[in-house]
DNA sequence: GCCAACGTTGGC
DNA sequence: GCCAACGTTGGC
């Protein structure tokens, strides 16, 4: 089993809106980096464990668990002229961007801010791009020795 | 294949 | 709202 974290604006879809979906999964549509595309098609796989980040917000931050329950699969709304975040060059015959799916587990007691997080990017979250600046990944892997810290942390 | 320009992310 | 960092685009 692998750990992940993904990353999202909780006014746009935050925790509590993945909560509130039917059987409280949705699936993570709108990543549009190749990098975080890689992940999601080829190595994200059912069970995984995720974080859920809040970015661009107050306090940003871990707030909850979710689990990977569908693996990569194609992304349709890049198909959809109406849909935000459409890409007129991703061929349905050829897809660009795929998704997964991912279900609500719970929340954290409390935020872990990043702010914290970074007090150990020195240490154990070392190798994290999350405490790294500048950094811009909406989907990274975590250690299982990473996973294990931050949730100790909580 | 290089790289400048541009757009986006995301912390602060 | 600012701006640093970085990915992508497109001219050459």
């Amino acid at each position: 089993m692998n750990y992940w974290l993904m990353k999202s604006e909780p006014d746009v879809f935050g925790i509590d809106h993945l909560k509130a979906m039917p059987n409280k999964t949705e699936h993570w549509d709108g990543v549009r980096n190749y990098q975080a595309r890689n992940m999601m098609r080829d190595d994200m796989k059912k069970g995984d464990q995720v974080f859920f980040y809040h970015s661009n917000c107050d306090v940003p931050g871990i707030v909850g668990v979710m689990e990977v329950v569908k693996e990569g699969y194609v992304d349709h709304t890049a198909f959809d002229p109406d849909a935000k975040y459409y890409d007129p060059k991703s061929d349905p015959d050829k897809p660009r961007w795929y998704m997964v799916d991912v279900k609500y587990k719970r929340h954290l007691k409390r935020t872990i801010s990043l702010a914290e997080l970074k007090e150990h990017a020195d240490d154990m979250l070392k190798d994290c791009p999350l405490v790294r600046k500048g950094n811009r990944l909406s989907i990274m892997p975590i250690t299982k020795d990473q996973w294990d810290f931050i949730l100790g942390l909580e």
